[in-house]
DNA sequence: CTATTTCCTGTCATACTTGACAGTAAATAG
DNA sequence: CTATTTACTGTCAAGTATGACAGGAAATAG
């Protein structure tokens, strides 16, 4: 016996790409269910049939960013060459079309800010950003084996602060020379790995 | 011929500090008007009274925000020594006790997003953050005149990148180590400077 | 066809947010 | 004292966001 076939899946990535864009443009409270809704081309009872009610979706959300964030790097860390793969990450990261996109960063923001006081959150957020640091660490430790630990670190630290900041200014639609900049720096630390 | 005496700029800067602890915290949507009139210990009719409906408020924020950004960045440069500058610079973003308090970034973060759907809001903060990073890059080079203007700004870049990315990410409590390594580049951004 | 399961819509009640304004209290000048 | 100006409060109306649920439509198994 079975009924009509779900869907929820399907649905549950839909809202969450509409939820996504909303938080990255109006901040967790300012992203409305009937902006949401709209964004997905949903009814608000819809999304509700199938997310719950709001705190329910804020949890989703969160799930969604910071999975989708782990999995994002995880591709981009294995899709790299054997050779050189240093440079070929921070060519990716530093691009014109983005690694990760904005909105994913600018959501990222917008828990970062709810984090201040939600412990648990604090915590995952946290473990999050360290993970993609670690994960660039790892690159490079493996592309300059005999640099000390305590460096590749710190310019990992650095290619990621670059990479943030770059990426959550987008809506500022900086100009060209900024661009480069951020590219030219990290590039410049990555070089410095080099040289050790 | 007199009245009452005013107190409109004292109320008006107590407004101002909570709505930018309620905006840093739960965004420019999310901050309602309750939330910054309990905030600032007034009512809110009151705030009303003193700074107009919302429109107004979050205009007034604005300016208040890239002038205070602006009127601190002034009185941090001019407040350096004449012997090494530039070290001090960086010694006083990345110290213990932030330059200007995360509060600030996070707000300028807020109108950042929003400034997505406004191309006049969007030109205030480009030009607001291409101050900062020309008052750094200025610093940087009167500390070193014969490095290649270009290579300065670049530097600039990454050390406001890094302040930034440190300064707005202040609500997870990052660990230690992570505090020395934006530093620890920061510095070493700046030495390959002397070096040159 | 019927039964069952899920998707989807329509609609109401409630709470919250904002705008607006009338009216009171306080402080100062003359 | 009175007049005047401003600070401040109380309160209501309108709009919006959310929660909740009843009930219809669609798809599948038997």
């Amino acid at each position: 016996m079975a009924g009509r076939p779900t869907n929820r899946d399907e649905r549950h990535t839909q809202v969450m790409q509409a939820f996504l864009r909303c938080v990255a443009r109006y901040g967790l409270d300012g992203a409305s269910l009937s902006q949401i809704a709209t964004e997905a081309g949903l009814t608000r009872p819809l999304i509700r049939h199938h997310l719950g009610n709001r705190e329910d979706m804020i949890a989703a959300l969160t799930d969604h960013v910071l999975d989708t964030f782990a999995d994002q790097t995880d591709a981009m860390v294995s899709a790299l060459p054997r050779d050189r793969p240093s440079a070929t990450l921070v060519d990716f990261l530093f691009s014109e079309t983005a690694a990760t996109e904005p909105d994913m960063v600018l959501a990222f923001a917008a828990l970062t800010a709810r984090a201040m006081d939600d412990p648990e959150l604090r915590q995952r957020c946290r473990a999050s950003l360290l993970m993609f640091e670690t994960a660039i660490a790892k690159t490079l430790q493996g592309d300059h084996p005999s640099v000390d630990p305590a460096r590749v670190d710190a310019v990992a630290h650095g290619i990621t602060a670059l990479y943030f900041n770059r990426t959550s200014l987008a809506p500022l639609d900086m100009p060209q020379s900024w661009q480069r900049h951020a590219r030219a720096v990290a590039q410049h630390l990555l070089h410095e790995l080099d040289q050790a």
